[in-house]
DNA sequence: CCAATCAGGACCTGAACGGTACGATTAAGG
DNA sequence: CCTTAATCGTACCGTTCAGGTCCTGATTGG
């Protein structure tokens, strides 16, 4: 299935909110504008701070905000942040001693174009292609409850604050 | 980690093995030839013929056979037999229920670009790609470990049986 | 009829992910 | 200087799912 984690998804999200501001943003803050339990936000965002896409600011009114724009963070960037190295198997790069049979396993390295073109495909898509993607068709309302599907979603500019804050 | 199963790299293994004879071989013995234990094997392979990749024989002198050359079969069939349809995240396609929080996050559908881009990626991409990538190279050997390092390993060919039969 | 082989489940185990909690550290404000 | 507000780092636990095994039934050749 290629699962990617979720905590990634979460970072992809918590990304684009933090570039609606240009001030500093606090975790709690941002778990509440985009509805993620606030210690996960935490964990993401320090894991973020971590792979340098995010800078923090500590002590009172402190909080995050981006280091750079969203058209220059490619989405492999995120992954790598969050997941660590793009790998699909533990067979690539050079980790020997994952696999016990690697002395007479014909596949040793087989996977590394493979990896390398998704790396190469990961890399050309930004989260600025991510946030504009899309959005001009029916926004796919699964079900239509009534009340809340607001009727100002389908506008194609991005919104500043589509977000249901507290 | 971008991680795929490790049974579609068995599966790989698997497909190559049966790519070099042009009789039915059994479960038992692709087991054998290629390191992995044979319920393992017999559970890749079933799945395998599922997708309609192999074929199998039933009965007394039965076994698995290739349904087409390794250069027909691009590496995304194999994941899509063994792992499921690609999918990086839960929200993407049409899995209404499975994220909590679809009714406000911003990125209902984002992801989809991203998965296409690995889809094509991989399509492109196929066994026989692999199996004769990556190996005029230096082979990689990380450590130097004094005799263990075969010096046939550096040939260009494809090896008949590099793997070791019992 | 008997043996060999695949088919299709059910089942168990272990590890990784997702999520939480607590103390330590840092900086702004009175 | 002290309090407050916020992040930082680490450690911990519960749940889920992949990996792997086993058993029973169906099918075919001898």
């Amino acid at each position: 299935m290629l699962r990617l984690s979720k905590l990634t998804d979460y970072a992809v999200v918590v990304l684009v909110r933090l570039s609606h501001a240009d001030t500093v943003q606090t975790s709690p803050g941002i778990a509440a504008a985009i509805g993620i339990p606030e210690p996960t936000v935490a964990k993401v965002l320090k894991t973020l701070a971590a792979g340098g896409l995010v800078a923090s600011q500590r002590g009172a009114h402190g909080g995050y905000r981006l280091m750079r724009k969203l058209a220059a963070i490619p989405v492999a960037d995120v992954i790598a942040a969050i997941d660590g190295p793009i790998a699909l198997t533990a067979c690539v790069d050079g980790t020997t001693g994952s696999c016990e049979s690697e002395a007479l396993c014909p596949m040793r390295g087989r996977w590394d174009p493979v990896n390398e073109a998704i790396q190469q495909a990961l890399s050309a898509i930004t989260l600025a292609d991510m946030q504009e993607a899309s959005i001009p068709r029916a926004f796919r309302l699964p079900v239509a409850r009534p009340g809340v599907t607001p009727s100002g979603l389908t506008r194609s500019g991005p919104a500043p604050e589509p977000i249901a804050a507290e």
